[in-house]
DNA sequence: CGAACATTTGAAGCGCGTCAAAGCCGGTGG
DNA sequence: CCACCGGCTTTGACGCGCTTCAAATGTTCG
């Protein structure tokens, strides 16, 4: 299902240009900020501990991380996963102290970034700023909606939702198609993620092929019928924010919103 | 306890403070971009609809007002509470529609600013721009909370950690003590923003009640001991990075910094 | 080929939802 | 000042979705 290894830059570019039609000087200049080692972790290896100070920006390049708090007797909540492509704590350097950790849920290959080269980056090439602007205020719909999934959803449409969502990030960066994707994650993962028991989730993907909206095995998961998905799971797309290009507004805010913002103290 | 209303800039001040003491030159500039009319909303009145496009930058000045989302079928979840001093929706200028309604639960006073105005205050003054920036962080910070409080925790816990929250929040800009503060929202409010049935609230209110933990009744609440009720709600507070100051458990402030107490306004 | 881990199945129970009706309270008007 | 109304709170009976506990059955990989 993917093509061969691409890049850091390449990654970071695919998923930035679903804001915006990116120039070759913009794409020159994101190699050039991204020209650094690749580093990689293991899989279920975490790569930031909740309560750390944070340390740089991190890129995915390959695998799939998420985000996660536990609680003091254990119970542990997947908040969000992060896909090859995304930046994760855009500007977390204004807090003192990670209020959540970072897991490699496969083997993990990314970049770290560091502040000062991303706020350069943002500042001469403005529309990069605005769009990872964009992919801070996405992650934070993206949470709004992990809300209402896990409030409002019964087993079967979380379940569902979170298919559709993954289907939709990852056709963002060209790893997936509306007929599926690799899917690496475990059922006891799923479960964390969706707030379920491993068993019933295991029922519930059960019951999501039996009515033939998916087939899950070996790792790979297909969906048939994608609108059938969608429709069974009450999922609407709209808070990934996918088809802004041209149709969004403030085309000409320099530097993203709050050029400032992006320093350090 | 309010002698006379604070107004926008005042609240904005205050909570900005949080972050970093501001000097009399940024509270200047405050004041002077917050010159602005003062709207009010009435209760239950929505103040943005999901799908419309974003206007100007919200500060809620007095009042209670919500984020919530809603399925197809009706199904609605409020995903946050803006309370005074919160400055909402920072810069979906970016974004081509609200993926959210905003909803007043009382009546509600607020400024409209707009995005130019922030941004120049924000150059300007790079430490305000900090400051709006860290309560962007801490608004996503608090919704990932939220994915776990309903995600994890059980009924009571999830009471008791919103108590929490609020508690910490209200302080924060003045309009709370440790022992408790002016409470507006309702049992369906609260149903809907832990993802229960009024009935069980109702219900699981009866039990912290008899655990001595909080009273609840005529618009008010009451915490007799703080550090137990985050205690019984497995509650941390360290994801509203909020400057670790007397709000802390083990610490009652003797009189209170209001010393009318809870006067209903 | 066996250890570690992931998936699947079964049986039993509880937390929370659903439905429905009865109090309660503040506000409004006569 | 009382009568009434609408919204909020409270209560009861019942049922279901999901959890819990436990064990069996794959599956992967050294």
């Amino acid at each position: 299902m993917q093509d061969e290894d691409p890049g850091a830059a390449e990654m970071l570019a695919r998923h930035l240009e679903n804001f915006a039609t990116l120039s070759p000087e913009e794409i020159a200049a994101i190699e050039a900020t991204l020209a650094l080692p690749v580093r990689s972790g293991s899989a279920r290896r975490d790569l930031i501990v909740e309560g750390a100070p944070p340390r740089a920006v991190f890129l995915i390049v390959s695998g799939w991380a998420c985000r996660f708090k536990t609680l003091e007797d254990g119970r542990r909540q997947i908040v969000g996963f992060l896909l090859p492509g995304d930046v994760c704590d855009l500007n977390n350097v204004l807090l003192a102290r990670m209020d959540h950790s970072i897991g490699a849920l496969t083997e993990v290959r990314y970049v770290e970034i560091s502040n000062t080269a991303l706020q350069r980056l943002s500042l001469e090439h403005p529309r990069v700023g605005q769009a990872l602007s964009w992919q801070m205020l996405v992650t934070l719909s993206t949470q709004r909606e992990w809300t209402m999934n896990i409030g409002q959803r019964n087993a079967l449409e979380r379940l569902g939702s979170l298919f559709c969502e993954l289907s939709l990030r990852l056709q963002a960066v060209g790893l997936a198609t509306p007929l599926g994707y690799d899917f690496p994650l475990t059922q006891t993962d799923l479960a964390d993620a969706t707030g379920l028991t491993s068993v019933h989730v295991n029922r519930t993907l059960q019951h999501l092929r039996a009515a033939g909206l998916i087939s899950l095995s070996s790792r790979v998961l297909r969906i048939p019928d994608y609108a059938a998905l969608e429709d069974a799971s009450l999922f609407t797309p709209e808070y990934l924010h996918l088809d802004q290009r041209d149709t969004r507004r403030g085309h000409n805010l320099p530097g993203g919103v709050f050029p400032g913002g992006l320093a350090g103290r």
